[in-house]
RNA sequence: UGAGUCAGUCAGGCGGCCGCGUCGAGCCUCCGGGCUCGCCGAGGAACGUCCGGGCUCCGCAGGGCGGGGUGGUGGGUAACGCCCACCCGGGGUGACCCGCGGGACAGUGCCACAGAGAACAGACCGCCUUGGUCCUCGGACCGAGGUAAGGGUGAAACGGUGGUGUAAGAGACCACCAGCGUGCCGGGCGACCGGUGCGGCUAGGUAAACCCCACCCGGAGCAAGGCCAGACAGGGAGCGUCCGAGGGCUGCCCGCCCGAGCUCCCGGGUAGGCCGCUGGAGGCGUGCGGCAACGUACGUCGUAGAUGGAUGGCCGCCACUCGUGCGGGGGAGACCGCGCACGAGGACAGAACCCGGCGUACCGACUGACUCAUCCG
């Protein structure tokens, strides 16, 4: 994801769902183009440049792993401060937690 | 061996699995792009954005006023507020280090607290002369005057030491010293240094307070600037068309030039792509010139260009540092190497047009030169 606009639209549009270092953004697509679309937030709160890179690529790399479940929405992943100390693992499992909770709520709103 | 000073280099390495970006080649394509292979892919500070330049656009008709910056001297440089060398002052036994280093007899302002008195100062105590009163004959008290040698306060008290002098004192006078002004001789490109004569005997600090002097300075910045594509809807108010609105000379004035539109409010639209975009005052080596900064000749190397922003994620092994334990060695000893195991640690920090600096952050490792102390020969 790079334009501004769908970054907005994913963000005020879609479900939410947070935990500790990060909070997921979700939207069912609505035009189908190719593959998923992701996005990644980390803001200044996070920490110096070099923290925030960091950040982004362990972010980046947890999704790459998860892309499969993915095809049918659009995604944003914004950081929290505590996502600058968080091992691996512990952001891994909180992407899980996060994105399984958006889920829920998507199926639900789309029902009704 | 210990303690230290200066200069410089480095910023762990190798591998496995999964990935990212530019460029090149090939293949595929629904012309949006996709796939495969190959090359390359963060720093000494890429940082802060504090100076200086290149580059781009605007301006170039000048003059005056204003504003900003720099501040020992000489050199280096494209340039600088940077660097080098030297001078002066201060610190250190020393190698060396530090200095926001023009002017306080052009003028103005300000010097808290303490203290009697703080700028052509000041009699609180004290010292000295003298008038009166009392007196236990030591002196005490009241008054007039002299005095900056002594005490005490302070960051700073109107030169220091010794003498002459005096009622007591005082550059009042004398010698030496410090300091100021001025002349001469010698050295240096110069800042300045060394020597010597004369003068008056002495002059506080602060200019990152105003100010004065010398020198320098057009404005804005790659969101510069240019090209392509695309979207929309107008309405109102004020000023003006030679009785000159507004704009340019980027703060103001004079002056000159352009000149029929300009300003504000409400409403509406867009924020995509491409170029600029990386070879530049370039790095390294050797020779030559120079104390050095640096310059120069020859040779050689040539490789980041993202744009929601690539250069990574996870893991293993080795090396390094520190701690603990064990083993073994040298030495009289304090202690010093060596081997093995376990544990811990690896900083500061991410290019965004490009260079030259400065400043700041930083776990540490290594190299060279030099200084001081101690010991041995």
């Amino acid at each position: 994801m790079r334009r501004p606009a769908e970054f907005e639209h994913t963000v005020r549009r879609g479900v939410r769902a947070g935990r500790t270092a990060l909070v997921v953004h979700l939207t069912t697509r609505t035009d189908p183009g190719p593959g998923p679309v992701v996005g990644f937030v980390v803001s200044k709160a996070v920490g110096g440049a070099v923290t925030r890179n960091v950040v982004k690529r362990r972010l980046r790399e947890l999704v790459h792993a998860r892309l499969d479940a993915l095809v049918d929405v659009d995604l944003v992943v914004r950081a929290t401060p505590a996502a600058a100390e968080a091992p691996f693992l512990e952001l891994g499992a909180q992407l899980d937690g996060a994105l399984a909770t958006a889920r829920k709520r998507l199926v639900s709103t789309g029902e009704r």
